[in-house]
DNA sequence: CTGAAAGCGCTTACAG
DNA sequence: CTGAAAGCGCTTACAG
């Protein structure tokens, strides 16, 4: 298990523009231009340029472009966990959005406190741009980067006193479908759990779902705090079902899937009770496992695809653009109808 | 929706050390010396910096330092797919790991084909090492990468003949703890569901697999094959089970838990049958949902944790040493018993 | 179209 | 301990 492969040179890809240049004998500023791309290069040029830096092996040094340009095409993209499938499938998205365009993705986990550290590094590393997604800056820091006149999105989040960009489905109306499709599947008792009370897409979803459901003149059965988290919306399922028949609720929204999996595994292995037989159950998300037979959640999509291209294209739009507008998309949000819910007739 | 924020002032942070330098009126080494540590400063001079920094809002350039130093503290991390989610578990723990040591992960998302292009962007990047997961290079590349003297670190996959090191957990054993498992749970037609045939993991997996079931005088029943993928799961357990009780196994090892989801959604939902009922069902690399009450799914831990402690600490020992010796760490397997198989008595 | 030169913001010998 | 100077590898006006 240990063989030994040759020393490493030196630290860095031994190969410059100037080396290049002298093999191909024309100027260093003459290899430059054949690498950048719309610089004007006689054809005779190029030719040599290239041969040159194949025999050589070149590549241009991104760093050093980064430094003389201003332009380091590096996407600083935060993100607070990775355990709800939303995040990672966006983040795939995203960053093969961003690789397609030229830009590359710096990957930030922030931690809970030091939220000062993460800017601090993200500012050192000369990004181009920010996404934020699972993470939340305080406005403050949020401020700062905006400051600096490095466009920030936030990706599933909305914050109406910061000047970022946003990015989010139509997390109020896909409230308001759900609420439409329980009431209209003849549900009596419907309640929410929650997710952080401080998040954006709860307090859209929540209202969106109140709004739906008093267009039909209902309201709301009871109310329970899952915070987003596995366990805190296990508990919530307790606390809201461990009640006789008639005292808890036949139907549930779950502010969103991966909360949902977990109220649904308390219900049924837990409680021993039926779904949608003895309670019906909706996420929000469409995540990959609401797919999954053993749940077969009816949720919401948010389409991951349509959030990651719409993230790059703001982003590039505002670093491209010296006109940083504060921009505030919205994407339709889609029923996706599956079997843990009673469906209407 | 349409606040103005104000336009950026140029592409870059404005304060450099020189500005610094001249509001503490001291020279512009002075001020690197302060931000580097080790350097030697009097506690003067250092308050005096530390003093207009703060003024300034200063903060060093990364790149610039990159460029001088030869080293960027840039870690590229290499992923085909996040839909397994051990990769962002993995992903989200290496980064923690590396940003907690003063490195950065850059990510790059592979496409099947253009192996070349991302070679060539990391290399153009100038990383400090590099981190293969889901993704595989061809050995030709991986190569050309240990070449330029950039180590390279494969997690969760070992190619023999490569010069890159590798962090595995331990599958040879992972599959023999599950045939001993099987055999002991009174099984007598055990098989096996492979992922990719060209994988270190699988190949490991199922020798040690077979080796276990040796061990007891035992050869597997049948074999096919789901590639790692979702869909050919599903198809491999359909192939396997769609038979007489006599002719279709009493257990399978799906080599790991994203395609035993698959599986097991077949086996009950198309196929009506009870696990572990009619048929045990063991996976591997106990992902978070493996423990979810819906499949209960008896595996293998890979810690991933300790997969990307290792993976680190080799990476960035072989960053700050020049000694590039392949290492090849292999963590212990342990098995997890929950519902999804009949357990021995 | 092309080359010489300046300069991006920093680190690090080199003298003192 | 400190400053002046060189230099990392590149892009980009500026002349020609």
């Amino acid at each position: 298990m240990h063989d030994t492969i040759p020393k490493r040179p030196g630290t860095r890809s031994p190969v410059t523009s100037g080396e290049v240049a002298r093999l191909a004998r024309v100027s260093q500023s003459a290899v430059s231009r054949v690498f950048t791309p719309g610089a004007s290069v006689s054809p005779a040029t190029r030719e040599k340029v290239m041969q040159a830096a194949t025999v050589l092996g070149y590549r241009p040094n991104a760093l050093a472009r980064a430094m003389i340009s201003g332009r380091s095409r590096l996407i600083a993209l935060l993100v607070a966990y990775l355990d709800n499938q939303f995040y990672p499938i966006v983040l795939e998205q995203l960053s093969r959005q961003l690789q397609g365009r030229g830009y590359q993705v710096l990957l930030f986990m922030t931690e809970p406190g030091d939220q000062d550290e993460v800017v601090r590094r993200i500012l050192q590393y000369q990004v181009d741009g920010i996404v934020m997604a699972s993470a939340t800056l305080s406005s403050d820091l949020a401020r700062e980067c905006a400051q600096t006149g490095i466009p920030v999105v936030t990706l599933n989040r909305y914050v109406a006193t910061s000047p970022a960009s946003s990015v989010t489905s139509d997390n109020i109306e896909g409230g308001r479908l759900l609420a439409d499709f329980l009431v209209r599947g003849g549900h009596e008792r419907i309640a929410f759990i929650a997710g952080a009370e401080d998040s954006s897409t709860n307090r859209d979803r929540e209202a969106g779902f109140y709004r739906g459901l008093a267009e039909h003149g209902v309201t709301a059965f009871d109310r329970a705090l899952g915070n987003y988290t596995f366990e805190g919306a296990a508990e919530a399922a307790r606390l809201l079902m461990k009640r006789k028949p008639a005292k808890r609720p036949d139907a549930i929204f779950v502010a969103n899937d991966h909360m949902a999996f977990a109220v649904m595994d308390v219900i049924r292995t837990e409680l021993g009770l039926s779904i949608p037989g003895d309670v019906s159950i909706v996420g929000f998300d469409d995540v990959p496992e609401a797919a999954w037979k053993a749940y077969d959640l009816t949720s919401v999509t948010q389409s991951s695809q349509a959030m990651a291209e719409t993230t790059a294209e703001i982003l590039i739009e505002q670093i491209e653009t010296s006109g940083v507008r504060k921009r505030a998309a919205v994407l339709p949000a889609k029923l996706v109808v599956r079997g843990s819910a009673k469906v209407p007739l």
